[in-house]
RNA sequence: GGUCCCGUAGUUCAAUGGAUAGAAUAGAAGUUUCCUAAACUUUAGAUACAGGUUCGAUUCCUGUCGGGACUACCA
């Protein structure tokens, strides 16, 4: 796929057999961009090879370049600076590279690998609407997916929906008491919000209650567990377990409207799942796994019932795998889960997309996986990601300091439109278009600038920065897409043909050897952010291109040419420019407008 | 206390052990007879600290200092 970087590194295996009789595999030959103030696209740093070629780094260098001048066809000129082996390839082979490119419409999608991978992500729960955290997970989650598909997995995108528990039952408990059978039609707010209303409703209660308490001279940790609005929302949890038919209504109905609102947030972010699982079917897996070990004698059980995995040799603790009682905690749940996931879906790899605050419970759920000896233990992969903080600090849903999803999205969308209109960009766009402009902008821009960081670290949000539409923006590549395809539009108006003699370039420009050079290395980005799961990489190089492109544009101009069979090797480079910045964006989740 | 993650221009982010540590933004100075100026060009500015490993360290190792997470018979 990497054609011209895969006949160098070929090459220069046969100059180091013919000059030093020495074999290497293409694979050792790592080859790097050639930095900018230097002539050339590839280096090869020697330094690793002086063992080799037994001479110092400067003649190793010159020797190899000399031998490739001579013998190779691709080579045209070589230069070393110090230990390094700046490689100049002929100008011919990156024209032809580039017709190539533009005959071959699968150029950046590998062929099925015949694997499959099963992605995890969002995984919400049902007290709250989604917030700016979620956003992350969902994208990244999204992403990674798409980058697998683009690199040949068979994928499976699921969500797991934690629709059971203490906090759900928290905002049945305020909403049987202070909701006056309130409902979303009736309040017109969305589902998830207005259950999130209920949420917080009773952690104001809760809280009063503590004081109250507190203040009669209780300790504060003892109050904390007696309160009477704890105490119920217990009792709830209880008769939900036990099935309680009342109970278990006002569930199916508060839970139905909270994943309404989540559908309506997913579609507003243009992300989709092929499975949900909820927690309430899946939270009782597990046991059979946990039964299944103990016989096998890698768990123990304790005096009093409860069972346990030392895994103090893998520098991890004791870990509880059932309690005294006979149930289960989260640990079982996801050994069972993990377990059902793989009958539905038969997995080589499964990626889960969560905080890094669960870093240790993932290290310790994989291990047990690879303990009990499941064969697909070693494709279990925790895409951890760092939080997002906002300038204030971090976000707390209970101080009110969270970035709501749905807020967050509508100002995006406004900001859009009204830098869009400033600019006086809608002349000609129709209401419809227009509006549709403004969501693919906003959105755009919300992504890109959540993706473009590496995932694991912690991220500033900050709101201001957020909604910039230059630079470091997926609205400045969207941007990008937008201007080379008004270059298009002229190209048919004056009916310039879509193909060009590469024989007769005589010579390219830099921006235009650079723009190919780009080009040519979007297969190389795939599989690295496939490899890594990180979508930012994908970021890196489509904001590279983009910017490439800008300062060819800026330096060539396409229609003043007058060599004809120029301007159309120009129009069809910017055409496959515009081809893959679209694709790449594609993998990020974003779209991309052609007039904007 | 223990385990893990992170410390890079004023700010937000990059840099498979490689060249003079890249971008963006904020600052300063410029560029529109042609195809979209949400663009382009020029300029100034950074590796927390101390050691070690080697041809070469932002990257690997040790220690110190700073920020964060985890350390529930919650999920």
């Amino acid at each position: 796929m990497f054609e011209i970087e895969q006949l160098l590194q070929e090459e220069i295996v046969a100059a180091f057999k013919a000059l030093f009789n020495h074999s290497l595999k293409s694979e050792d030959v790592q080859l790097q961009p050639t930095r900018r103030e230097f002539e050339g696209t590839h280096t090869l740093v020697v330094f690793p090879f002086l063992k080799v070629t037994k001479r110092n780094p400067e003649e190793s260098a010159k020797m190899l370049g000399e031998y490739l001048k001579v013998n190779s066809e691709m080579i045209r000129n070589y230069q070393v600076v110090k230990g390094f082996l700046n490689l100049v390839v002929d100008d011919h082979i990156w024209t032809q590279e580039l017709t190539k490119i533009n005959l071959d419409l699968d150029f950046g999608i590998f062929p099925p690998n015949e694997e499959k991978v099963m992605v995890e992500f969002s995984s919400p729960n049902t007290n709250k609407p989604l917030h700016l955290g979620h956003l992350r997970n969902n994208f990244l989650g999204d992403s990674v997916s798409r980058i697998l598909a683009a690199y040949g997995y068979e994928v499976m995108k699921v969500n797991l929906i934690n629709d059971r528990g203490i906090h759900i039952c928290k905002s049945m408990l305020a909403y049987s008491k202070y909701g006056n059978g309130e409902t979303p039609e009736s309040s017109g707010l969305k589902g998830d919000h207005l259950i999130g209303k209920y949420y917080v409703k009773f952690d104001q209660v809760y809280k009063e209650e503590i004081v109250k308490l507190v203040e009669e001279g209780m300790d504060p940790e003892e109050a904390k567990k007696v309160a009477p609005s704890i105490v119920e929302a217990q009792e709830l949890l209880k008769k939900w377990e036990e099935g309680d038919p009342e109970v278990v209504a006002l569930w199916k109905k508060l839970n139905q409207w909270v994943f309404d609102g989540f559908e309506k947030s997913y579609q507003t972010m243009g992300i989709s799942f092929d499975k949900v699982y909820y927690e309430s079917d899946t939270y009782v897996l597990g046991k059979d796994i946990v039964k299944e070990g103990l016989e096998k004698e890698i768990f123990f059980s304790r005096d009093d019932g409860s069972v346990w995995i030392d895994l103090t040799a893998d520098k991890l603790d004791e870990k509880l795998l059932l309690r005294s009682d006979g149930t289960s905690v989260y640990v079982t749940q996801d050994i069972g889960t993990c377990e059902m996931k793989h009958k539905d879906f038969p997995f080589d790899k499964s990626v889960y997309v969560v905080g890094n605050e669960q870093d240790y419970h993932f290290k310790v759920l994989f291990k047990i996986m690879e303990k009990l000896g499941k064969p697909y233990a070693d494709g279990l992969f925790h895409l951890s990601y760092g939080m997002v903080d906002l300038p204030s600090g971090k976000m707390k849903s209970r101080e009110g300091t969270v970035v709501d999803a749905d807020d967050l999205m509508e100002e995006m969308f406004e900001t859009a439109r009204r830098q869009t209109e400033e600019l006086g960009k809608i002349e000609g766009l129709s209401e419809g278009e227009a509006k549709k402009l403004y969501k693919t902008l906003g959105l755009g821009a919300l992504k890109y600038f959540l993706l473009k960081v590496d995932p694991k670290k912690r991220m500033l949000f900050n709101p201001q920065e957020s909604i910039e539409f230059q630079g470091n923006t997926g609205p400045f590549i969207q941007y990008t897409h937008a201007r080379i395809s008004a270059i298009l539009r002229r190209a048919r108006e004056i009916g310039t043909p879509m193909d060009f003699r590469a024989g007769d370039v005589k010579s390219l420009h830099e921006r235009e050897l650079m723009l190919i050079y780009k080009i040519s290395q979007f297969p190389k980005a795939i599989q690295q952010a496939a490899e890594e799961y990180a979508p930012y990489l994908v970021a890196q190089y489509v904001y590279d291109l983009a910017k490439e492109y800008n300062g060819f544009y800026q330096e060539v101009s396409i229609f003043n040419e007058a060599d004809q069979n120029m301007l159309r090797m120009r129009v069809i480079l910017s055409s496959v420019a515009a081809r893959i910045i679209r694709q790449s964006m594609s993998l990020l989740g974003i779209d991309v407008p052609t007039r904007m």
